[in-house]
DNA sequence: GGCACGTGATGAACCGGTCAAGCACTGGGG
DNA sequence: CCCCAGTGCTTGACCGGTTCATCACGTGCC
């Protein structure tokens, strides 16, 4: 009951190998009858290509690889993740994603040298992009495919997807501003990620421009604690927000429960919006104001760019569909300040 | 700049293609000179083996495979996945992991049948067994070693790696009822998976020994509005619980969200214990009395058992060290009932 | 001295594909 | 009639390992 390999097909239908791998790899070389034979008797006896043989006689592999930093830290978000699995896998069908876990960039790098060599992925999807990465000026010179997650855009040979944040932010700022609010914070993660670089710039570009002059970014390392913290600073000081954007779901959670135990009241004295939408945002009370971003959309995306990039195309920096603002209990009217 | 290949290292120690792969691969058939000559040269040339190479013949790959039903449904937890991943990867080590999406039984042992054909993957990790779990049947008649996340016991070749979630409802339950709790609900998973079963059988047979005449369970879906529904209705019902166990951390806080909007005080008049320990759990107020699962070092386990069945071993099933509970705010003495 | 035997090495086949080179056959143009 | 180009297929090398059959060379024993 093994499987069956090109040389059975080609036994079958009184064919030479060669002739078997120019039919079923649609390249010239055969007739249209044979090669109609052939993928019939193809098909019949239900062959499937070896990806390990063809990656051996050094075809570029089909399967697309991701290494996580730290899993923790992938696109500095925990619960997106799987909902980026999910639309990677989507769009990738029955090819498989290789997944390894490297401590730091060298480590990293070495993996896709060894990826890259051996074949086993074709193409590789960069999480975590930060500013000045080095690891897409050294992934050209590879010379294996890649896809930068939210990465830095112009970035010759590695191509970004990005979700339109800068316009979220826009949405988000726009919605507080009209409720009235003018002192508004952002809790983000680190500085270094091209993705919260980018929305920290958005967010200070567009506070310029509806003239929101208490406009403040605080930088934390996306954990919980760092979250309350950074909440109970920004409400202690004079003139204190009264909106507050948090970069995860959790974040926002730890957020409103900290302003609870200030004995701040949501959306009564401050307005509260979460940066992913998650079933977290819809059970908590009051329910998070939440931008929902395609984050499925986001992954499929990237592998389609990806693809596109392996079979030799050129495509440039790629957005998803805009994400949007879902509004519930969290936020409200801005309290009239002093 | 190729990679070195064992011809290389043949061609420098003038010897031929054959010694070398003995040497490096620690079998006899080369004296020891000669192997320590040739491991030198190996090391010297920075040579790695090719996994595609010796896939192709026929060597066992030292690859893990996994699939995933849906990816929200891995273990019935979503927040749990990225930890059990970071203890696979630990363990791995060097070694890849491959994952891959598959909507039903079918799909997925159609995936394990190609990994195994082309050698991809020399083992695989079982994600979500059930009762009567038809993969567990069919695994090793394909012949591909596969270890059972949280399994049933005693399948023959299949291994199953556990967390004593018996001892854990034993010590929740314990600890609620010398907290005076005589009612105690569970709001659980779908009863098909083995997990679930364990701990709601589990439940009712300490219950029964504790003689908690009030104890029930209830099975969810796992999303939240599934939680939020049955905590509705079963503090709607006459001798309501005093206390509920919920199987997620998001189901918890959907939960004590829920009682809150029941007029419900948590933990005065209602406590509250959530399945898996995480960020959520101590940031939200109150914070929550949680079971710790050592989920990494189960995912470790998980893979050493695997290597251990992938090199001829014949591993049983395998525990991790016990889980514990954290006691937080969300739980307190009984109130007094009719 | 002849023979069996263990050791250490070689050479070649093999895994399942890809692909360049070669070859037989056909048809058209000069 | 011959040459040439194009079509359709075959042959065989190759990718980087593993593994089996074989063999040369001592060594020990009768």
């Amino acid at each position: 009951m093994k499987r069956p390999t090109i040389t059975d097909i080609a036994r079958e239908a009184g064919v030479s190998k060669g002739a078997v791998s120019y039919a079923l790899n649609g390249r010239p070389g055969v007739s249209e009858a044979t090669r109609h034979r052939i993928t019939a008797i193809a098909r019949e006896l239900g062959w499937e290509p070896s990806e390990t043989a063809r990656a051996l006689s050094g075809v570029r592999a089909g399967a697309v690889g991701m290494v996580l930093d730290r899993p923790a830290d992938v696109l500095g978000v925990e619960p997106v993740f799987l909902a980026l699995l999910t639309g990677i896998q989507r769009e990738l069908g029955p090819a498989s994603l290789i997944l390894q876990v490297a401590p730091d960039h060298a480590a990293e790098l070495e993996v896709y040298r060894r990826w890259h060599g051996e074949r086993r992925a074709g193409g590789v999807l960069l999480t975590g992009p930060r500013r000045d990465d080095d690891r897409i000026a050294e992934l050209p010179r590879i010379g294996l495919p890649a896809v930068a997650l939210g990465g830095p855009l112009g970035c010759p040979g590695v191509p970004s997807v990005r979700v339109d944040d800068a316009a979220a932010v826009g949405e988000v700022l726009g919605y507080l501003a009209a409720l009235g609010h003018r002192r508004v914070a952002w809790v983000t993660g680190p500085g270094v990620l091209v993705q919260t670089r980018v929305r920290a710039e958005a967010f200070a570009a567009v506070a310029g421009r509806l003239g929101l002059a208490g406009a403040r970014t605080v930088h934390t390392d996306h954990s919980g604690e760092g979250g309350v913290a950074a909440t109970r600073r920004l409400l202690a000081g004079s003139r204190p927000p009264t909106a507050l954007l948090y970069d995860t779901d959790v974040l926002a959670v730890a957020g409103i429960t900290a302003l609870r135990e200030l004995g701040l009241a949501v959306p009564d004295d401050v307005s509260v919006v979460a940066w992913d939408d998650s079933a977290l945002c819809r059970l908590v009370r009051p329910a998070l104001t939440a931008v929902r971003r395609p984050v499925a959309e986001f992954g499929a995306l990237a592998v389609s760019v990806l693809r596109d990039l392996m079979t030799g195309g050129d495509p440039g920096d790629v957005r998803t569909s805009p994400p949007s603002l879902v509004t519930r209990g969290s936020t409200g009217p801005a309290r009239p300040g002093p």
